[in-house]
DNA sequence: ATGGTAGCACCGCTA
């Protein structure tokens, strides 16, 4: 099974990219975040032609919104009760296979790093002490399939961002956010599967390239802010995975670029028993 | 220290 996850930064402006990409990396699942649209007008045509028939959707108007789309069909379909904005930034499904897949849209959380002063940050700290609380409540069976992405908004070790020290105080990398997503993690004793299965930590590694550079490659001042975690039960599962930078260099880009893993996964244990 | 870009909505907000 191969899962990716992108953050689109409005997806009916991007609808080229995805059903470029769609067609050259052949993932089974794409998880879309930053869809800014709302469901009525969500270009379902172009991705279902690509045979990505099963589409869950959540948009809003103007701002925020995820989708997941899918060639494999869904068991079901949920939203978590994350955001107290009401915002539409996260979206469940259960595979046929089994697979629960959860994906996110943490928010950016403006640009004072300072909770009592910047309403958009405590959001944040809000959003994401919501989410450790979840996992942390939820009944875990260890040996459940589930599988959370998405952009985060957070770059949580030193090597996700251009510059350790630099970032310290700039919202994404302030050590109030890497904590709480440190809490998040463990949780549900989630493995990041780029970091603690395949790139070594002392290598650099980034996600999303900011629009503001005049020339984003030359300055390469990034930040990995897009994530594909997975529970204990698919720890070592990933046979493959991938950060596709070459994508930020296209024309019309997305300031993020597209995530993908690839996972090797036992069907008896994915299996639902017949009705 | 500052300002740089992008999308959507609508003349500012969010990222």
């Amino acid at each position: 099974m191969k899962v990716g996850t992108w953050n689109i930064n409005s997806v009916r402006q991007r609808i080229n990219l995805v059903t470029r990409f769609l067609r050259a990396e052949q993932p089974d699942v794409l998880c879309l975040q930053e869809t800014k649209v709302v469901d009525e007008l969500f270009p379902a045509g172009p991705l279902r032609r690509l045979g990505y028939v099963h589409q869950a959707i959540r948009g809003q108007k103007g701002y925020h919104g995820v989708a997941i789309v899918s060639r494999l069909p869904f068991r079901s379909v949920a939203s978590g009760d994350f955001c107290r904005e009401g915002h539409a930034r996260h979206l469940c499904v259960v595979l046929e296979n089994g697979v629960e897949l959860n994906n996110f849209y943490v928010p950016a959380g403006g640009d004072i790093p300072d909770p009592r002063v910047n309403p958009k940050f405590a959001h944040k700290l809000a959003f994401l002490s919501a989410m450790a609380r979840a996992f942390r409540n939820r009944p875990h069976d260890r040996r459940a399939p589930v599988v959370l992405v998405g952009d985060l908004n957070v770059a949580p070790l030193e090597n996700d961002v251009w510059n350790h020290k630099q970032l310290l105080d700039v919202v994404s990398h302030t050590p109030i956010e890497t904590e709480l997503l440190a809490e998040v993690k463990d949780a549900f004793a989630w493995s990041d599967i780029a970091r603690d299965e395949f790139v070594p930590h002392d290598r650099k590694l980034y996600s999303w390239w900011s629009y503001r550079a005049a020339d984003w490659r030359a300055s390469d001042r990034g930040r990995r802010l897009d994530h594909i975690w997975v529970s204990p039960g698919l720890k070592g599962a990933a046979t493959h995975h991938a950060i596709h930078k070459k994508l930020r260099g296209w024309k019309g880009a997305s300031d993020h670029v597209p995530v993908v893993a690839e996972f090797a996964l036992q069907p008896a244990k994915d299996c639902r028993p017949p009705p």
